[in-house]
Order: C-alpha cells, then structure tokens, then sequence
DNA sequence: GAGCTTCCTTCCGCTCCACGGAACTTCCCT
DNA sequence: AGGGAAGTTCCGTGGAGCGGAAGGAAGCTC
C-alpha cells in the first residue's frame, strides 16, 4: 500500500472531471461563469473542455446553461458491481417496500461512506438526506453501521482513528460507543439507527453478506413516533438474507446463456 | 445547423471515453489487452489512460481486470433531466407494477433512439433486450413509437428517412407503415408493440406529454398470450397522465424549500 | 528448461495539443 | 452613452500526452 498523490499538475481528465462534479444534487443547471467559479479555472479553459463534453454528451447545454448529460447516465448504467447489485436487489427492496410501504435503501461502502445505490419510497418523500449516488458518512447511518461492522477489521479501525463525522446532533461522535454498537452489530446481524442521519426518523439496517463480508446493506427508514421496529427488522433481515442468497447462486453459475442488449 | 465532425485527431477525452464505453451490458471486467483490441488504442496508451481512470474512481482495477468505477455512477445520478424525470416517475411506475405485477418501463428519446431510464420488474425478468441506460431503435418499441409520435415533426421526417433498423422479424421495416402507426398514435394516444422488440413479448406504452410534447414514455410489457392490453393500456394511459401533471406541477413551482444533501 | 506466447509495465524523446491571457462581442442595467 | 458581467475567439508557448520499444512475469508446449 503505497500513497500516491502530488500531482504536479492537473491533466485535462482532471479538469473535465472538476466540471463535471462542479454540479451537486440542488443545482442542475450551471451557466459558464458559474462552471469557472466552482471549479477555479480559468474562463475559456471551461469553455473549450465544456465543449468538448457537450461533444461527448457528458454535458448538455441547454438555454444559456450547461448540465449533465445523457452520454454520463448511459455509460454509468453499465458500472458492473453497482449493476449486477441493483438487478439482482430490486425484486427484494420492491417486496419489502410493497410489505411496509416505508422507505427502503440500498447501499454500498466506499472508503468513508456509504453510497446508496438505490431507494424505493412512496408518493411523499419526506426530506431525507439521502439520494441515489449520494453519501453519507457511514457512522451517522443505519446502513453504513452494518457495512462498518461486516467490513475487514483495518477498515473498521481506521474509521475509528479519524474523527467521527456528525450530521445532527444526536450523531455518535464517540468512537467507543460506535465500537460497541458496531459489536452488537455484528451479535444480531442488525444495525440501528436514531435520529443521527436525519431528525425525526430512525431505521433498521441489515447487511448482504457474501463470505462474511457485506458487499451491501439494506434499510427501512421510519419516523420515530412509529413503534414498528421488531417487524420492520426481522423484515429487513430477511430481504437481505434472501439478497445475499440470490448473490451467491448468480455468482455460482457466472454466465448465463442469454445475452443482455441486442443493439 | 452545422455538421461538425473531422475531428483532426482524438484527444485525451476521447480517448479516455472510447475505453470506459469498451464496456457493455455483458462484459463487466476486461483485462488490459482487450480494453486496447476494444478501442484500437496502443497498449501503453490504455495502461496509462486506465491509470489516471483508476485514479478518478471512473474505473476500478479487481484482480488483474478493470471495470467500471463507482465514480461514474456517482456522476450519473445527478445527471438532472433523468434524475427529475426519475424521481417523479418512480411512484408512478411502482404503482402500475403493483397493480399489473408486470414489467414496467420509462423512457426517453435520444436521437434516433430510446434510452431506458427506468425499469421496474419481479423476480424473473424473461430476457428482455430493454436495460436500464441502454437503448434500443425508436421505431421498434412502444416507448419510441409513443415517442416519435409526439415529437417535433422535424424529428419525426428524419427518422423515417432513414432505413429503418429491425430487431426481430416483427420489426416495422415500412416507412409508411410506421408513419400510419403514428398517426394512430397521435389520435388514441397508446402505443402498441407486438413482437417487433421482443418475440413472444408485446408492449402498449403511453407518452409522458409536457405542453404537448412527449418528454418520456412508459410501457407495460407482457407476454403476447395474455389477452389483457385493454385494461393494462388504461392503466398506462392513467399513470403517464399523472406523472405528466407531476412534472408541470413541479416544474411551477421551482425550487421547493427542502435542500438535497448534507454532506 | 529452453523456447514460445501472452500479458502487463516502464522508459523516454518527440510532437503536437491543451493552455489560458488578452482582446473582442453581446447583452444587460443604469 | 457608460459601466459591468457573461460568453466567444484568437494565438504563441510549453509541457503533457503519446506510443514504439524494451523489459519483466506468467503460463504454455515439446
């Protein structure tokens, strides 16, 4: 394990990807100056790399501004283990949203957070914090604490080394409790989680474990008034188990006969 | 409008797209070498393309294979036109799943095809070519006739124009043929697919209309010896409509108060 | 174990393309 | 008309990207 870093100078691909992650879940649409302000480059250097993008269709420029384009979403549908993820996870988080009529997430780790993956919820989404593509520090969320807990332990002690995130006030900032929550965790196969990623809701998580790891977890988040939390769990404990299976066997008979697109 | 093409020689970009869009819907990991056979690009050009790739999490590096990174899919989820268009649709397209229990679709145009942006199905989802990100002829689905008929005409022309591309035998392969279906389209506002995508499969969707232009479609897709279309295309029909009044609804009142993410 | 093939990695000098400052053009709002 | 901000085009320079070639590391066959 090697440290890599000191670039000396950013490349183009840097530069194409400052642009593109110059955009965030609230601003959809960024006119040039705007692009040049987020990304601190110069003026013309964002409008001849934004040409080439919207070239590329990985930015569309429409009325005056710029936002993403369709040529990202297509190329990003093929990302292998997110996809193979959602395929085979859909059918399960539909069951249980169909079940509870909560809302239902699914998400992965990666490095410090947790990045949800895919979400299922009703007509009413009531503010959460959370978003397809989105991420969260792992230790504020229900999800991220069942990945914590199921992940290699030098990943689990170097999140615990670095100060603990907090994104209300009744996040856990101290690392020993986090470590004895994590434990119990791992006891149960559950991991819970009130008002520490959003205030006014809780949720139960359980991980997709394939080896003992958690390649996922999945949730049902709730208010906090509601007092559902056994059947909600053993529910969401259930999904996942039935998820890792369904993982396993895909895994088992890699390949199956029939193709995927024709065009 | 101008045709700009004659691209002198290909930039980095270029270069580095032409090596993440070396993979599709059924390679998940390529090695090195065939990443260079897939694009034409001399090896030590992808070694170290894929390098700064790997760098920005665009691509991953798993035991001795790429693929995609979790980077990508970052990006794409905040691509803003699918992304409304999603989180608008979703409620809709699980209530039709719900109530049908079958394979639900929504799409959108892009150039002389659709992209799928949405697909909900059960547990077994009998090889169909739709996948969600990937595309298929216009003139061969539901979703893109639903589509091409209420485009502008403009784009209408163009397409039949062009020979027509087939995919089963069932395929409409008659530019006049179409251009009746169309029209038909137009007056009932369904439409209807049988065997042209799929065999053994057939479809009624319906256009997602915004100020009389067809910003999406959604579809329903079952087994042709059902004899349920009558039904199925009410429903369709129904949950097209309101999404249509959601997104004008929303697209009133821009800029709801609730932000979108913390951190 | 020599010899072949295939795959990956590293090196390095040349070239050419990306760079961004500056000048120019709209299009506002006073 | 004047001031300001946003967007577009130009162009000389320098260094970053380029890729051929050589070097290593496996895994074959005979």
């Amino acid at each position: 394990m090697e440290r890599k870093e000191a670039r000396g100078q950013p490349t183009m691909l840097d530069k194409c990807l400052r642009i593109l992650r110059a955009f965030d879940g609230g601003t959809q649409q960024l006119r040039l100056s705007e692009l040049a302000r987020r990304t601190s480059l110069p003026l013309s250097t964002v409008h001849r790399l934004a040409g080439s993008l919207v070239e590329q269709r990985l930015l569309a420029q429409e009325d005056g501004g710029y936002q993403l384009g369709i040529g990202l979403f297509e190329l990003s549908s093929l990302v292998s283990v997110e996809q193979e993820l959602r395929v085979a996870a859909r059918p399960f988080l539909q069951d249980l949203f169909m079940a509870t009529h909560e809302t239902v997430h699914l998400g992965v780790r990666e490095g410090a957070d947790v990045v949800y993956v895919e979400k299922i919820h009703g007509h009413s989404d009531l503010g959460l914090p959370s978003r397809v593509g989105g991420r969260l520090p792992l230790g504020c969320t229900g999800i991220g604490k069942a990945l914590l807990a199921f992940s290699a332990e030098e990943v689990r002690v170097e999140y615990l080394e670095r100060p603990l995130r907090a994104i209300t006030d009744q996040s856990i900032v101290d690392p020993e409790r986090l470590e004895r929550e994590l434990a119990e965790v791992r006891a149960t196969g559950l991991a819970f989680e009130r008002e520490e990623a959003t205030v006014g809701r809780e949720c139960v998580a359980a991980p997709v474990l394939v080896q003992g790891v958690a390649v996922a977890a999945m949730s049902i988040s709730v208010p906090v008034s509601a007092y559902r939390m056994p059947q909600l769990a053993a529910a969401v404990k259930t999904s996942a188990l039935g998820l890792a299976r369904q993982l396993r066997t895909a895994r088992e008979q890699r390949r199956p006969p029939g193709g995927e697109m024709s065009g």
